[in-house]
RNA sequence: GGGGGAAUUCCCGAGUGGCCAAAGGGGGCAGACUGUAAAUCUGUUGGCAGCGCCUUCAGAGGUUCGAAUCCUCUUUCCCCCA
């Protein structure tokens, strides 16, 4: 079988390792458990979180044993790293349904059957923590200088960092202690963010136990400008159809950058890296076709293959042909009502506008269609034999378009 | 605990009595060009109504013909000293 250290790395997942020889050493020889820290912040996993699953599945592929850890308890403080505002605080209740849903997610991608992976939730060692012991066990093993100087916290000087985030750091590591007491749990893997808090395990580790640990980190999806990639007008790429429907989820795909269109493929999916590479040097409207499968293969994944399909047909009927679907936002309305309403009117009711003026606004510039037709004054009604006809569809802009059920 | 500063429209950030719905940038939206890409260029970006009105500049009061701009109190944040 082939290391899977070679598979990561050939793949571009790597991206720092405290001691790279060893890991792939160990990594080739035995099976190994590690783990990979979670914090239950929302209520839907979302797609910076799906590489991590990626890479839990290459290593249980493998052979290894993934710890997927909920952070019920470091929750409760918040991670620092990369914020610029402190996290609203959540409430364990909150914190624990988040957690669940995570589960469902993880369940859908790991093999849990007879111990192949485990779950845990850090808030069952964290939560019960005693603090003067605490500070006692494992504070004397922190370096508050060394803290201050990790990049992590750098960025919080200036714009001020509590007390309770610089504890995050010592609550990640003590879980790595522990994991790696209990479960033999030998390697931490995270996001390249993670580096900091995860060389704080393997130290403490060193320093409590003697023993030797490994930390890995991954690369963070960014877009090849080095932006965080998975960002939508609504926020996050959400995993949850309820949060981002597949349709919108594919279509973020379908959308990419071309540039990123190598990276995405060889993370996010499973393809072998000949087909990996032989799309992604598509050129010129070639490339789109690389977009689709990346699309399609994503969407696979997380939505199953009927969504994947369906987003598919619904993207290319809308695109290639000026087509008709089912599976687009829909309004109904009354044809007694719609015949009164303008254009204006139309797309308030639909919410594709939230207020007249941009309503006007997007009517002059040009930017609404209805059933393929532009739209040219802003007395615009529909006309009597589309009233009559069942559906219209409105598109705004270019990509987005809505179906107006008329009974 | 003492002293100082700050809070502006989605974000950053100008504005220090009328010319302010508020510069500039970012982001968003739309148009052109394209490949459902990027880059670029153009328009637009509080609301309602076709240029007049309404609600905005942390919150509550006050001074003024008139305040985002001045005063008072409140809240929050930051900095320095202890």
């Amino acid at each position: 079988m082939s290391n899977v250290f070679d598979v990561l790395k050939e793949r571009g997942f790597i991206e720092q390792c405290t001691h790279e020889d060893e890991i792939r050493e160990m990594l080739g020889k035995e099976s190994t458990t590690f783990y990979i820290g979670f914090d239950p912040t929302a209520d839907s996993l979302h797609i910076g979180h799906f590489l991590q699953i990626m890479v839990m599945t290459h290593m249980q592929k493998h052979g290894h044993r993934p710890i997927a850890l909920i952070g019920g308890g470091t929750t409760m403080v918040g991670d620092p790293t990369d914020k610029t505002d402190m996290r609203k605080m959540l409430t364990r209740e909150q914190i624990k349904a988040n957690g669940e849903k995570f589960k469902l997610v993880f369940k859908k991608f790991l093999d849990f059957s007879d111990g192949k992976a485990l779950m845990l939730d850090n808030a069952d060692w964290l939560l019960e923590l005693n603090y003067v012991e605490l500070l006692r066990e494992i504070g004397v093993h922190f370096s508050v200088n060394r803290m201050l100087a990790a990049d992590c916290y750098k960025s919080r000087m200036e714009k001020g960092l509590t007390f309770l985030e610089f504890n995050y750091m010592i609550m990640q590591s003590y879980d790595f202690y522990v994991l790696y007491k209990d479960y033999n749990c030998k390697l931490q893997l995270g996001g390249n963010d993670q580096w900091s808090n995860i060389l704080g395990g393997t130290e403490l580790i060193r320093r409590k136990s003697g023993g030797q640990a490994y930390g890995m980190t991954f690369s963070l999806l960014t877009t090849s400008d080095g932006k965080k990639m998975g960002k939508t007008e609504k926020g996050a790429l959400w995993l949850d159809p309820e949060k981002t429907t597949p349709y919108d989820f594919y279509q973020y795909w379908r959308n990419i950058d071309d540039a990123d269109v190598r990276k995405c493929l060889s993370l996010l999916t499973f393809l072998p890296m000949d087909e990996v590479e032989r799309l992604s040097s598509l050129e010129g409207a070639e490339i789109n076709k690389a977009k689709e499968i990346l699309a399609y293969e994503v969407t696979k994944m997380i939505h199953g293959e009927e969504d994947a399909e369906k987003a598919q047909q619904t993207a290319r009927s809308l695109f290639v042909k000026q087509g008709d679907s089912d599976d687009m936002p829909t309004t109904e309305f009354k044809s007694a009502e719609i015949a009164q309403m303008d254009i204006i009117e139309i797309l308030i009711g639909t919410g594709l506008v939230p207020s007249k003026s941009e309503g006007r606004r997007l009517v002059t510039q040009g930017g609404v269609q209805v059933d393929g037709e532009k739209v040219e004054g802003l007395d615009y009604k529909l006309p009597p034999e589309k009233i009559s006809g069942g559906s219209v569809i409105i598109k705004k802009g270019k990509k987005t378009h809505h179906k107006i059920k008329i009974d």
